[in-house]
Formats: structure tokens, C-alpha cells, sequence
DNA sequence: CTCCCGATAT
DNA sequence: ATATCAGGAG
């Protein structure tokens, strides 16, 4: 079997078992910017429990910019690195309300200019918000999954994200970093990984070595 | 390469 | 008690 073979019975499987969309909530661009900020090097669990709050004070980027540093701290103190965040967040919020009419913009270029939004965060907001699809969301369960799949033999997420987007037909980017997600989250873990429950079993090269 | 941080697993 | 999880900035 070719990579891109690979790549779309991947696809194919692994619909069958996962939904296409991320464990994290939100309900507008908005707040999947800042679940997005708040998720980096953090679980999407721990990130739901506070963005519930979070929302409820926080309804537009123009209430970010009117908070203190030390409020938005205080709803996000349980996430790692939170004093970095809220700063972030502060700073992302004025730059929607001065230069986006407090809109969340729609290209990979302007979000990477974000503080807190790296290519993995830009990619994320951009299908589960938008449904555009310029790259491929390659954090650590989409890297670990690539190198196992031997999609990739790469380390730097950014050359994994180049591997992949050669293999994986454009129209399924997204798609395709959802599913890899949760795969990776639940059945390809990074030690002990549950092979007995993972759909790719029978062609995952990682497997039959 | 270091810093930013805390929860959960072993 | 120590290891692991989980991105981005400088």
C-alpha cells in the first residue's frame, strides 16, 4: 500500500469510529481562538473546564481588552503557563478589536501573527471555524500517529506538516487532523499503545514490526 | 535551547 | 518521588 492509500483507508476507518470535530467547546470563532490559546501544552479537558466560565464573562474580544490582566487570570489559573495566556489573550483581543473590527481573521498569515497561535492553533481555528483548509494541524498526537503510520520521518512538526500535506488529498486536511486527534488521544498513545483497539491495526507498519 | 506551569500516571 | 502530558515565544 502507497502513503496516500494509507492516508485515505485512514480516513476511511477511522470515520467510522470518531467524529469529525474536536473535544474542545465553543460555540463562535471567538471562542475557539481562546480555547485554542488556552489548550497549548494542555489537555482540551482541562481547557472545557474553564472556558464554560470563561464565556460566560468573556463574550467578545472588546470585554477582553476592558479586563485586567488579573481577572482573566483568575478564570484560567487551573491551565498551564496561565500568566502567558492571559497575557496573550489581552493582547490577541486588542489586535481583533483594532485591526479585525473585533473579528477573528481568516488566513494561516494573520493568525500566526497572534501571540499564543502557532500553525497548529491557526489550522485548528481555520477548519473548525471556517472550514478552510491552507494546512494540516500537526500537534503531538498527529506527529506520533505520522511517524507510527511511517506517513513521516520527520521530528519538526512544520516538516510533518509539509510529509502530510503531499500524502493527504487537500479536501480532507482537516478532516484527516481531527480524526488523527482523537486516535492519537485514545487508541495510539504515546506508551502503551492499545493496539487490541485501534482500527489501523492490520496496516500499520509500526504493528506488524 | 530555555522558559512558561500544573494535573495525572506510574 | 519522578515521569509524562501537551505548543509557542524569545
Amino acid at each position: 500500500m502507497t502513503k496516500e492509500e494509507l492516508a485515505k483507508e485512514t480516513i476511511r476507518r477511522l470515520e467510522k469510529v470518531f467524529p469529525n470535530k474536536l473535544e474542545l467547546e465553543f460555540s463562535n470563532p471567538f471562542e475557539l481562538l481562546v480555547a485554542v490559546v488556552l489548550a497549548a501544552q494542555t489537555t482540551d479537558k482541562k481547557v472545557n473546564e474553564v472556558t464554560k466560565e470563561f464565556f460566560k464573562r468573556f463574550k467578545s474580544p472588546k470585554d477582553i481588552v476592558e479586563a485586567d490582566i488579573s481577572e482573566i487570570e483568575s478564570y484560567i489559573r487551573s491551565i498551564n503557563y496561565y500568566r502567558k495566556k492571559a497575557v496573550y489573550l489581552k493582547k490577541i483581543a486588542q489586535i481583533l478589536v483594532e485591526k479585525y473590527g473585533g473579528e477573528v481573521p481568516r488566513s494561516i498569515e494573520e493568525l500566526t501573527k497572534l501571540p499564543g497561535i502557532g500553525r497548529k492553533s491557526a489550522n485548528i481555528i481555520l477548519y473548525n471555524a471556517f472550514g478552510i483548509q491552507e494546512g494540516i494541524a500537526v500537534d503531538t498526537h498527529v506527529a506520533r500517529v505520522a511517524q507510527r503510520l511511517g506517513l513521516t520521518k520527520e521530528k519538526d512538526p512544520e516538516k510533518i506538516e509539509q510529509d502530510l500535506m503531499r500524502i493527504v488529498p487537500k479536501e480532507e486536511w482537516g478532516k484527516f487532523s481531527n480524526l488523527v486527534i482523537l486516535l492519537g488521544r485514545y487508541v495510539c498513545t504515546a506508551q502503551n499503545p492499545k493496539h487490541s483497539k485501534c482500527p489501523l491495526v492490520d496496516i500499520c507498519p509500526s504493528v506488524s514490526l
